[in-house]
RNA sequence: GGGCGGAUAGCUCAGGUGGGAGAGCGUCGGCCUUACAAGCCGAAGGUCACAGGUUCAAGUCCUGUUCCGCCUACCA
């Protein structure tokens, strides 16, 4: 059976994962007495459908799962997906408005009911991506965290957090959507820099004389209750304790000191609107002040507008500064750059809102938090975002976490119509518990969607019960997950698991990039730059925009990512495939199906390869180990192509070709299967779909890579001395090509070539290997000489202190491209040369520097030396026959 | 305002603990050599942003500067 050509991905991925699956081999059995190795998949938003990012941090868990896997781990990758309120909300919101319709028209439940029909016929979608993508996830586990199971997890945290008096309720200043009609957390809101205007307004005191203020926001002076200034601002000593005359509306408002008031901005007289900024709320506070919401739920001016209630608030902005302009209260308008929250899920301008909700008391919960990261107990790697997650959790704020709308957790509460209690329970209540009343209404709101996410990596596993995946897989070994969520999700799931479980959620957290488009910028819809992982999986294959997006996860830096990146790891796909090809058209004679080192004296190619395999095992795991995703698909690829491609297969070809020595062949075809087995062993976490088709067909022991042993680098026997044998022969045919590919000849050209040394060992070496120089520099008459004359009419190269001639008379005979090729080479010598005596003439050098620092350079010099008295000699030759070639003019 | 990261070949980027400047793509020259033209062979190309410092030795450590990017922040 003979493999086409060129590989095809379609043809086998579908296949495979089927069969993995009906395998079972991604189920964690709980009772398995191996060593537990678990992740939690960062739950995509049931709303969403594969982009880069996913593909990229569910490939990186994928390898290291698959790996670990491999290497005997009793292995759980916990997938699920995240109910995403306001997202999910948004989207059957827009749903409904092509029927004309408003979530208002349906009613809450028959809202939700459609929410829950919605999620039943798209919220699969990501996840049939996710196998798409090759996900060894246990499908068995998979969640949702409006499970019945995650919410009853839910309402255990509420309501235990309530009765430690860590969530309370109470009228704060929050960030509000107008839009999406909901609060939002600290972290909801993305600060953008704007262009805006600072509005310079006169308000006329009581008493004569006026204050005049400077604000961004005009429209809701209608909202001042008092005037702020500094207590050392001399400027406005006498007007503490006076009374300034709101505009528009003719309020009577004081004018109060406070230390927050920063006398060198503006006119340093600052405007008090508690209800419409957070820190005019606390300055309110502290001065007993009045909050007069001027602005509705919608961002629309409520009656305390006076004429301009019912207006938007940003035409209010408009209508109000005309008509200050008109009457002189506008002294005057600067352009203004600040910073602007919007609301991180729909743009719009989050609007600082007085309003009671809940909130986490998250101080006593962040100083484990704290602890644990700074005891090693989690490691957060790289570890430059340990910083930014200490700095973040030591700052950090109360949480709120209610939100107004429908789809979510509803929070526990129930208020009494009667004595106004709050009853807070796991189970609905029957009555209220501070008067008995049955008179009991459930809060509205449910809970930020992060609330949940929070839990995530114990409430997947069955919490609050004692289950024995808990027991087992808790703590996590790994959480894998970008940047951009370290204080939405990581830092909350810290706060969480070590308040809950007592133990730290995860012992590592590795934190990889973002994906980005060549010029840097992330990928966006709206801007078009997005390179859709499904797209690149149809035209090249899963494993290619696999290896791809491991290759280029180095730590700490933003992946850029280009289609022609991905091209080039298909084509890495098609190499394998074909060395596959070759090796299956050389096996057809293989005894049996083992996989077995080769017998007696292996030949020197083969003890080659296998020292090289030893050397590539050892670095593929220890970068694993460290999480050094890019390093070792690095070395997997210069293995697999510059290694066994480009030098072993070549090397091997007269081996297998020959029937005379049959020990030989199978030696080698043993050789061949061994590297071939552990090779795509080793890529299979990279590549699991090219590497399991080939290694079903190529002789291999077990039932499927999937569960196949990861290689270990001791098994491997390694032969130094034969390695070096080997690239001293390798360095040679390299300076037969290159005279070649210089001297303008064809590559297939036959050329007769001499081989000179000055060390008998050395030359008897080279002629037990002449073969291979033959074969692979296509070489005709081999002949290796010990010392004596150089020949003269020949083109010459200097491979680690071979001498390598091939006479003129099987190339162009061209000595002055000889010299030129010569002079170039010399040049680069005496360069070298020049920087090494350098060295060695420094005393301070010799002296400092250590031994075998020394050394090496002594013996480079040495080596430099030798080659500049081979080439200088060459020249002389070459320059000889030159002047002899001049034509007589 | 504070913090973090980046500046290395034409492009995109690797280069844990200082001692050899590397990869992919692109470029140039030559090849359908019975696994692969999505390939093979060969080659060219870099004062490692700039200025100092530490050291026998700096892409690598320290200080400063410039230019990008990101996070974060209560100066309306």
């Amino acid at each position: 059976m003979e493999l086409p050509k060129v590989y095809d991905p379609k043809a086998v991925e579908e296949k495979w994962y089927q069969f993995w699956l009906e395998k079972r081999y991604f189920h964690a059995d709980v009772d398995s007495p191996k060593e537990p190795f678990s992740i939690v998949i960062p739950p995509p938003n049931v709303t969403g459908s594969l982009h880069m990012g996913h593909a990229l941090n569910n490939t990186l868990q994928d390898v290291l799962v698959r790996w670990r896997r491999m290497q005997g781990y009793n292995c759980l990758w916990l997938p699920g997906t995240d109910h995403a309120g306001i997202a999910t909300q948004n989207v059957v919101e827009r749903e409904l408005a092509k029927e004309g319709l408003r979530r208002q028209d349906l009613g809450r439940d028959e809202f939700v009911k459609r929410v829950w029909r919605w999620k039943e016929k798209y919220g699969g979608v990501i996840i049939h991506q996710l196998k798409r993508l090759g996900a060894s996830c246990d499908w068995d586990r998979e969640r949702f965290t409006m499970d019945e199971g995650l919410s009853q997890a839910v309402r255990e945290v509420f309501v235990r957090l309530y009765e430690e008096g860590l969530i309370y309720r109470g009228n704060y200043i929050i960030n509000w959507c107008p839009r999406c009609r909901t609060a939002l957390s600290d972290l909801e809101v993305e600060h953008r820099e704007e262009e805006g205007h600072l509005y310079y307004l006169r308000y006329p005191m009581e008493e004569g004389g006026e204050i005049v203020v400077a604000t961004t926001r005009p429209e809701t002076m209608l909202g001042d209750t008092a005037v702020a200034v500094n207590p050392a601002d001399e400027r406005y000593k006498d007007y503490v304790g006076r009374w300034a005359i709101l505009p528009v509306l003719g309020r009577k408002i004081p004018v109060i000191a406070d230390d927050y008031v920063d006398p060198d901005f503006g006119t340093g007289a600052l405007k008090i609107t508690p209800a419409h900024d957070p820190y005019d709320f606390e300055i309110g506070q502290r001065h007993g002040l009045q909050a007069v919401k001027v602005i509705d739920e919608e961002g629309r001016m409520t009656d305390e507008a006076g004429p301009y209630r019912g207006l938007d608030r940003f035409e209010c902005r408009q209508r109000i500064t005309e008509d200050f302009e008109r009457d002189g209260t506008l002294v005057k308008v600067e352009p203004y750059r600040h910073s602007v929250g919007h609301c991180y899920r729909c743009g719009t301008v989050v609007e600082p809102f007085l309003s009671v909700q809940w909130f986490v008391r998250t101080k006593p919960l962040a100083k484990p938090a704290i602890e644990a990261v700074k005891e090693g107990r989690t490691r957060i790697i790289p570890p430059q975002w340990e910083k930014v997650y200490f700095e973040w959790m030591e700052s950090i704020r109360d949480w709120c976490i209610s939100r107004q709308i429908w789809w979510g957790h509803r929070i526990p509460a129930w208020y009494c119509k009667d004595c106004g209690g709050v009853t807070v329970r796991r189970e609905t209540p029957e009555s209220c518990s501070h008067c008995s009343s049955k008179a009991i209404e459930q809060d509205g709101d449910v809970l930020d969607t992060w609330f949940s996410s929070a839990l995530w990596p114990f409430s997947t596993l069955g919490w609050p019960s004692k289950t024995k995946d808990l027991e087992v897989f808790y703590p996590t070994s790994v959480l894998v997950t970008g940047f951009d969520i370290l204080f939405f999700w990581v830092a909350r799931m810290m706060m969480m698991g070590l308040h809950f479980m007592g133990d730290v959620p995860f012992r590592d957290v590795y934190i990889h990039a973002l994906v980005r488009d060549m010029e840097g910028q992330k990928m966006s819809k709206t801007k078009g730059n997005v390179i859709d992982p499904l797209e690149m999986i149809e035209r090249y294959g899963t494993d290619a925009l696999r290896f791809t997006l491991a290759v280029l996860a180095a730590q700490g830096r933003d992946i850029r990512l280009s289609e022609q990146r991905i091209e080039s790891s298909r084509n890495f796909c098609n190499k394998l495939w074909n060395a596959a090809r070759f090796s299956l058209m050389n096996l057809t004679d293989y005894p049996g199906d083992g996989v077995e080192l080769p017998e007696g004296e292996p030949s020197l190619p083969d003890r080659w390869i296998l020292t090289e395999l030893r050397g590539a095992i050892g670095e593929v795991t220890r970068a694993l180990e460290e999480y050094r995703f890019n390093e070792a698909a690095q070395a997997l690829y210069h293995f697999v192509w510059h290694r066994f491609c480009d030098w072993y297969l070549e090397l091997i070809k007269p081996f297998l070709y020959q029937r005379e020595d049959p020990q030989l062949r199978l030696n080698t075809q043993r050789t061949l299967v061994y590297v071939f087995d552990k090779l795509l062993k080793m890529l299979h976490p990279f590549m699991p779909f090219i590497t399991e088709e080939i290694w079903q067909r190529l002789p291999h022991v077990g039932e499927s890579l999937v569960v196949a042993p990861w290689p270990e680098a001791e098994d491997v026997p390694a032969d130094e001395a034969a390695s070096r044998k080997m690239e001293r022969v390798m360095g040679v045919i390299t300076a037969v090509r290159n005279i070649r590919g210089e001297m303008g000849v064809s590559p297939t050209r036959r050329v007769n070539v001499i081989l000179r040394v000055e060390d008998e060992e050395v030359a008897g070496e080279l002629r037990q290997n002449a073969l291979f120089i033959r074969s692979l520099g296509f070489v005709d008459g081999l002949q290796v000489v010990l010392g004596g004359a150089p020949p003269e009419a020949a083109a010459a190269a200097i491979a680690q202190g071979v001498e390598v001639f091939v006479p003129f008379k099987d190339l162009v005979p061209d000595p002055q491209r000889e010299e030129a090729r010569l002079l170039k080479e010399l040049r680069k010598v005496l360069q070298e040369l020049e920087f090494v005596q350098r060295k060695l003439s420094n005393r301070a050098f010799l002296e400092r520097a250590p031994r075998e620092v020394v050394l090496k350079e002594r013996q480079k010099a040495a080596e430099l030396e030798e080659l500049r008295g081979k080439l200088e000699g060459r020249l002389r030759v070459v320059r000889e026959l030159t002047s002899h070639d001049e034509p007589p003019c």
